[in-house]
DNA sequence: TTTCGTTATGTCTATAAGAATATAGCGAAA
DNA sequence: TTTCGCTATATTCTTATAGACATAACGAAA
């Protein structure tokens, strides 16, 4: 949390993922069936949680411009991911055998 | 999650704990400062998710009524808390670290 | 049989969140 | 200098969520 906002989450770090794919916000927000709106909030979001931004962007030229994942962009996105993963393998066993508390009435 | 809806979350827990102590959804609800209706309803959708009660209600009476966790219900609450300070504790470390990237523009 | 506090819902309204639309600015390349 | 697709942002409209309010049912105890 930044300041009341959620500064990274599942939903932000495949948005950064895509971004880095796709080298643009729109083409981004297209893969993920977003509006352009709503990703480049996103993006704004994470951009002024962090104290260095995880994008930039370049606007003009051929293309109409672009955006890039910076370095720490990726080092946020990799640190996140090892966090998820850690913590969800940790619970994974548990989490199995919870699942069998729920569903058939 | 049980057919989209989330079954058990940090708020969740709280509110069964709360419940367990008080004995009532409102007394919960309002030691929580949260509407008897919103309690009421994700004590609602906690029943439905789980394949028996967690919480069972009484009506009428001299108190009014009251409601009680069931013995199913502590052990979903415990299962789910242990879960959660497992996972928490798995990522401590490198949570703190995270942390550092965020916050002083 | 009246009272009481609670459970259990319905309904209406206010607020927030999201989607849709519009438009300006950019700058490399044609 | 015109074109193009993208970034960047404002504005409006719609939808979803949450809250407020109202009320019925309940049944033990007085």
């Amino acid at each position: 949390m930044f300041r009341k906002a959620i500064a990274m989450g599942p939903g932000k770090a495949d948005l950064l993922r895509a971004i880095d794919e796709t080298g643009s916000i729109s083409a981004a927000a297209r893969q993920m069936e977003m509006s352009y709106r709503r990703a480049w909030l996103l993006v704004d979001t994470m951009n002024q949680a962090f104290k260095s931004p995880v994008v930039v962007t370049l606007t003009g030229g051929k293309a109409g411009g672009g955006a890039v994942v910076t370095e720490f962009g990726k080092e946020v996105l990799q640190r996140y991911s090892d966090m998820e993963a850690k913590a969800s393998a940790s619970v994974a066993k548990e989490l199995r055998n919870f699942a069998d508390l729920m569903g058939g009435g």
